[in-house]
DNA sequence: GCATTGACGAAGG
DNA sequence: CCCTTCGCCAATG
């Protein structure tokens, strides 16, 4: 995968509909990549990209993400405290939880029950 | 081209 | 422990 550790510091601001984004193909690339069951945080990823710091772009990316024709697990994003920030982003405010529990993950309050322990870290899983 | 806004997160009060 | 501020950076007005 054309993951592996490179900068986004200097990656070439496109258009989002002719050229494809490195920091948003990414984002997308490794959104796909979590296992079903398991979920991540917008935090973990920009880490694993690098971007640290700029957590905010990946949930950016998960808006454009969801405008793209593939199909993203957005579902499985979350922030850092496992709570389902994006939910209200989908077609109905229930769907992520839908397909949160489709996959076993048991929601309550908006919140991922045992979080940490369905946490999937892509710089540990991956490296 | 400046100002505002985020599906975030860490740090400070 | 809850609330506020700040940083980050693309997109939008």
């Amino acid at each position: 995968m054309p993951l592996n550790n490179k900068k986004l510091n200097n990656y070439k601001s496109s258009t989002a509909t002719t050229e494809k984004y490195s920091f948003f193909n990414d984002v997308h690339d490794v959104a796909c990549l979590i296992p079903k069951g398991r979920v991540t945080s917008y935090g973990a990823i920009a880490k694993y990209l690098g971007t640290k710091m700029s957590a905010r772009m990946v949930g950016w990316a998960m808006n454009a993400a969801h405008y793209s024709p593939k199909k993203i697990p957005a579902h499985r994003v979350v922030n850092r405290n496992g709570m389902l920030s994006g939910k209200m982003h989908f077609k109905t405010p229930e769907t992520m939880e839908q397909l949160l529990l489709k996959e076993s993950i048991k929601v309550k309050e908006d919140k991922i029950i045992d979080f940490e322990k369905l946490f999937w870290d892509p710089l540990k899983e991956l490296s």
